[in-house]
DNA sequence: TTGAAAGCGGTACCAG
DNA sequence: CTGGTACCGCTTTCAA
């Protein structure tokens, strides 16, 4: 059983005086500042030990100093993506000796988060009426979405791994369960695409539509569905191709919830995976290693993007200079719903 | 695209100023308190909103207030059952209007949340040797472990749920794979689970053990195994189980990954889930309905844990009596890979 | 009903 | 090298 009681909160004073200086002294040892003789600091440390005092984080950043604490703003906990980017997020706090904090995007007011913190990363950062616009933190860099600092994954060369890997397996007829996006049709943007209004949607699409140009393969229309990254979504959208005159042997779905759900229709409606139907997924959950079959994916380095996400927090926190992240590049993992058609 | 700039951040005096009073009084109106006349209410209310100003949690702390932060400690933010409860918390905590922060038990030091929050949530909190035990937070309620006020489902209950509903089926033979324990076997220590000493595993085997007892069948030591909850631990526990000379035809599984494991080794092994072998799990957790076969499963209420975890620490945060939480009672869901044996 | 003063636990700045 | 002083943004206490 834990103990009962808060012990008493320790001061820099209790502190100080257990040394035999002043409070100042103390506070410079901990912040390691220049110009404490050896002796000195000694004392200071060994009474921080003895006492087990730890600095009061609310009173360090009203007072103006650095806070040692960064946020996480993620949508959902219970969503896999934003845990592989919070776990990878983890272990680079701990490693830079920073505290952190995460969020959801609902539970209260993110301005909190903004004066606890000092800085924030956004995973998947809502697009535009939220809140998040009138009170910003003092850094933000994000996850798979819009920031100064966005951590994106190379969204394009992903796709065309996928569509490569299908074709290298004989497939022509490729289908694409596509992910949410704002436009109407991806298709009808395809232009626009390419005109820099790029998201992670349009990228993929163009992956898909360039790497079947460039095996000679027509783009059919009726090929490409709209899901919203759930298990149901991939179900529904893959019904409607599987029971077009002509079905696809083959489907690249971006994302690895949907590409599940893809499978388990198929299988429903009598389907073998993968001599019947091939399936790519794109994320590599921990939930595509874990499926019957396994999932063929394409893997983003989620945990390396929330990493690099918090180093990036961390330099500017440290006024430290960063440089734009480059995309991250993504690799095709081979497991069991792939395979050439019969 | 984002803004780029902090918005200076505004402070009382800033309303205070707009509203033509004191700073006090802009504290008075904001914290509710009696003896404020309503037309300065309004008027403060007005330059409060006028200037989107929040109070800063930091400050607010410090000088003694209540800071309306509330901290959860979760092992790891991408084991599904933590989510759930997690999950669970934020509703509650969002219905509060209080916020929510969650920590990784590794990331940084536990006492940072301490001082941060009003109080936090340990979701499966670690047992001995943990720093927890010396830089305790006010107020700790825990989820699936102990504390003051701990939240517990009924583990015994939920065991008998699951084992009666093979005994329904017409299983005779069922085998147990139970979860980490501390002690070395869990059939050796049954007698120490009578005298109090309790944990979720030798409560779910006591349940196993008295359902048995009850329906007249014999418990064989060789079919109680121990995993670890992870999904390899299952497989690997359901092989050795199910190569037994005279193997179950149906396995009581303390955890859904676990069992989904077992299931997927029993399907490797040529056996059908569930003609020849019944699976029962534990948690119902979102991946539980996804499985093919669809896990049959012992629902704990882990959102609704979390939720009441909440509620206390809320509570207890405002000095109002709480009561301790009764244990949590559990559902048998029944799915698709339980069946009576052939 | 309102406001002035003190102080929460630190850090910045500058004096000793 | 060390420590005094002011002040971060807010709430408490108490006086006006």
């Amino acid at each position: 059983m834990l103990p009962k009681t808060t012990p008493a909160a320790l001061t820099l004073d209790d502190v100080a005086q257990r040394a035999g200086v002043s409070p100042m002294t103390v506070s410079n040892v901990i912040n390691g500042k220049q110009g404490v003789r050896d002796a000195t600091r000694q004392r200071v440390l060994d009474a921080i030990a003895e006492t087990g005092y730890r600095v009061n984080p609310m009173a360090r950043t009203l007072a103006g100093g650095r806070n040692r604490i960064i946020g996480v703003l993620t949508p959902q906990m219970n969503q896999p993506y934003a845990s592989e980017v919070v776990q990878g997020a983890v272990g680079a706090a701990q490693r830079l000796d920073y505290a952190l904090i995460v969020m959801m995007s609902g539970s209260a007011d993110f301005s909190v988060m903004t004066q606890l913190s000092a800085g924030v990363l956004l995973i998947q950062p809502p697009s535009e009426g939220h809140p998040l616009r009138t009170h910003l933190p003092p850094h933000v860099v994000s996850v798979d979405g819009p920031s100064e600092y966005p951590c994106m994954v190379d969204n394009y060369g992903g796709a065309c791994l996928a569509i490569q890997h299908l074709l290298g397996l004989g497939h022509t007829r490729i289908g694409f369960i596509s992910g949410l996006q704002a436009e109407p049709s991806v298709i009808a943007e395809a232009g626009a695409a390419q005109s820099g209004q790029r998201n992670d949607a349009h990228e993929r699409f163009r992956g898909y539509r360039e790497s079947l140009a460039s095996a000679g393969l027509q783009l059919l229309p009726e090929y490409v569905q709209h899901g919203d990254f759930t298990k149901e979504s991939g179900a529904a959208t893959a019904q409607r191709l599987l029971q077009l005159p002509h079905p696809p042997t083959a489907l690249f779905v971006s994302g690895d919830a949907m590409a599940l759900g893809a499978i388990h229709m198929a299988q429903d409606l009598g389907l073998h995976v993968p001599k019947d139907l091939s399936v790519v997924g794109f994320d590599d959950l921990p939930l595509a290693a874990a499926a019957r079959p396994a999932l063929t994916t394409v893997r983003q380095p989620l945990q390396q993007m929330g990493a690099v996400g918090i180093e990036l927090l961390v330099a500017l926190a440290e006024h430290r200079p960063v440089a734009l992240p480059a995309p991250f590049p993504t690799t095709l993992i081979h497991r069991e719903s792939t395979a050439s058609p019969v």
